[in-house]
DNA sequence: CACTTTACGATGCGAGTGCATTGTAATCGC
DNA sequence: GCGATTACAATGCACTCGCATCGTAAAGTG
């Protein structure tokens, strides 16, 4: 077995290029000569290392994803549920430069599932992961007396969600500004937990 | 001045065309021979009507909201401003085969305004209008007695938007069955409102 | 030293793109 | 009828795309 190189590593240094060009671009200006160069790579080892161009953006997507979760894995050690569902909400806004960033390429990647069948998978699979762990969290906040008992879990699960998924589009217009985000934020958090800590 | 037609009639069947490529198979999928051979016209005939292609785009945006924004107008006359943004709210929402198409179209287009400054301005506009309406609707069930005096419309407006916009995702992609996501509405409504009317 | 497998780089192909150009009816004012 | 203007239709052009193909250099095993 010769010339060994670290397979995973090119193919994630392409994969950054790609995701840094959907960024700048959107995914429309996604092209293998595109990502090739923002890899300064040549094209052919951007085909040596993916087969088709949409193997490229499925192990884009898993990536950044990776990425994401790890960040709101770190913040798992959060003294409260309310603290922590605040971390892990916060952690998937644009509120700088980096998880601006992050939005705009999950918007993009958002808007191609509707058609493309294979990315509607990956992030149809995500969404009932999340928001579960979310109803999670407001259930433990409930046996800590931290939130009322007789509020839905699962429904405020899915009102959180969607809370902090339709603020990403005014905070990435910048129709609201990162505080305005977080005190929506806290906001509805205040009306959800007994307990400000 | 020879050879009348009704120049806008054309432009909107052409538009109606477009959106419908859109809707079944994305904006990348929107191109001149294609709208042509959608709307059965001929490519000639597309170039006639718009000079260029984002023109196009743009004219297909404008037409959708106007559409969109007909319905909501004409939920107007609901009994009470709860029944009104509910009947709001559920109009933006893609329960059926219409909304559900302006749904998808919708958010491809806010995934191109990302990259496309006139589309973002377009969708920039809108987003102040909707919301100062929502705020104007609570304020209006505040003094009828309808809505706690202490809650902050403008956020209120906020988060009842964002929950919405939200719930667009998990409901196209299935997630959320049309029931779930009026049941999610009527749920907020529910804290949100002292009355259920 | 072979021999094989991996790792590329270079090139080309067919398809599709937006747009410009050109030609030709049709229909009005005069 | 005549010129002018509108309303198309047809075609071509320069470009980009994903992908396949081909050649070759490197590095391991025997």
């Amino acid at each position: 077995m010769p010339k060994i190189v670290d397979h995973e590593a090119r193919r994630r240094h392409i994969a950054d290029a790609l995701l840094r060009i959907a960024s700048r671009d959107g995914l429309d200006a996604v092209s293998l000569r595109e990502v090739a160069a923002e890899a300064d790579v040549s094209m052919g080892m951007v085909q040596h290392y993916f087969d088709t161009k949409d193997q490229m953006l499925m192990f884009a997507l898993t990536q950044l994803n990776a990425r994401i979760g790890e960040r709101v894995a770190a913040a798992m050690d959060a003294p409260s549920p309310r603290a922590f569902l605040r971390a892990a909400i916060l952690e998937l806004l644009p509120l700088d430069d980096e998880r601006r960033s992050e939005s705009r390429i999950g918007l993009a990647y958002l808007a191609r599932s509707v058609v493309a069948d294979d990315l509607a998978g990956l992030l149809r699979a995500a969404l009932p992961y999340v928001i579960g762990f979310y109803a999670e969290q407001i259930r433990a906040a409930q046996a800590l007396g931290e939130v009322h008992a007789d509020l839905d879990p699962r429904i405020e699960a899915v009102i959180l969600y969607t809370m902090a998924q339709g603020l990403v589009n005014p905070a990435l217009i910048g129709h609201l500004p990162p505080e305005e985000v977080v005190a929506t934020v806290d906001y509805h958090l205040d009306r959800l937990f007994l307990t400000s800590g």
